[in-house]
DNA sequence: GAAAACTGCAACATCAATGTAGCGGTTATT
DNA sequence: AATAACCGCTACATTGATGTTGCAGTTTTC
């Protein structure tokens, strides 16, 4: 979302936020949903929308854009680079769940190439093939191990674990499975 | 796709099939494309598309219905009843992935509840928990397994192997990854 | 409490995609 | 070679989404 020069009125705000937030879970069940759905879960006028967001396109940048900031936040409140990789790994997999799973539309646009939400997505992705690579070097992972190819399914396990009904379950919960299978695999185990 | 009561002439059904394989090279690349891109793509008239599918979604229909039957057909090739369940994980994930690389778009719509090609999926999935109980009973799975998280994890693993930039490789070496990253996941191994 | 900002509503313009129909020429089938 | 099927093309109807504008009434803000 552009900066603006003048702040918005504080139920304007209101608005904003309500427009986005309905924006994905209209969207999140209907890609093609029209302008006319998302305002009226949304509470408001479709012109309002219109008024905010000067088309259908501006309103999906505006959504990947904060949903990308939550998700940076979410990352920077798990100090990744301030703990052991173990430990780092479970809280960022806990954190990152509980923003996907209210922005999984917003997150899984593929945002167009160089615009600033595609950046900050290549940043977190760099970041976490450190963090792996940190896990690596503490015999975490398999020395031999493809770091690439574990960072796709560390993202594909994620993905996978919010399209189920786990919605409701506690994302430490979640994460703890994630990790467990991203490290394990589901062959038998020594005991 | 409907059957028909007289046979397509040999043209026509070299329409067909040019169509509905214009059509999944395109929309893979971008969901929303027009009939009219589709069209040009297959390098017909978008008249000629109508008068086979009735609608757009008729078209996205009979393309989850061959999509569909040539999956089922790839895991009856693999005779996944007949072998060892090592054996059949290996074959049928091979064999799928050369099925969806050619259908990925046409098998990722989710097609609508009660639809033949919904059951094909279904059954396919019970099909799949079947092996997974086996390869569990031959020790080849943790005793302690969810199965049904099993599955999510192996399905979730393909998707991500289409994803990439693997499409090009031999399918024997992708399946091979994905079954022993199911297995034995990222974390060091005995040696 | 006055000014400015915001909203709903109704009306309108535009536009792209979808789907239909018919004609004239081409191609497969027998 | 006769017949029927097929295709490209042009033209048209319809529809639904998108985006704009202006006004009248309400809510913040200072």
């Amino acid at each position: 979302m552009a900066t603006r020069a003048r702040p918005l009125r504080a139920d304007a705000e209101r608005s904003v936020r309500a427009i986005l937030e309905a924006a994905e879970r209209v969207l999140a069940g209907n890609p093609a949903a029209s302008m006319e759905q998302i305002a009226e879960a949304a509470g408001v006028a479709r012109t309002t929308i219109h008024r905010r967001f000067a088309s259908r396109q501006a309103l999906l940048g505006a959504m990947a854009e904060t949903a990308v900031r939550q998700l940076g936040e979410a990352i920077e409140a798990s100090r990744p680079e301030a703990v052991p990789p173990v430990v780092a790994l479970h809280q960022i997999t806990a954190n990152v769940l509980r923003v996907k799973v209210n922005w999984a539309f917003a997150l899984n646009q593929q945002d167009e190439p160089d615009s600033p939400t595609a950046r900050a997505q290549e940043e977190i992705a760099r970041r976490c093939l450190e963090l792996l690579g940190r896990a690596q070097r503490d015999g975490m992972l398999d020395a031999d191990a493809d770091l690439a190819w574990v960072r796709r399914v560390y993202y594909a396990l994620i993905g996978e674990t919010l399209h189920g009904e786990d919605a409701r379950t506690d994302p430490d919960v979640l994460a703890a499975r994630i990790v467990d299978t991203l490290l394990n695999g589901s062959g038998p185990r020594l005991r």
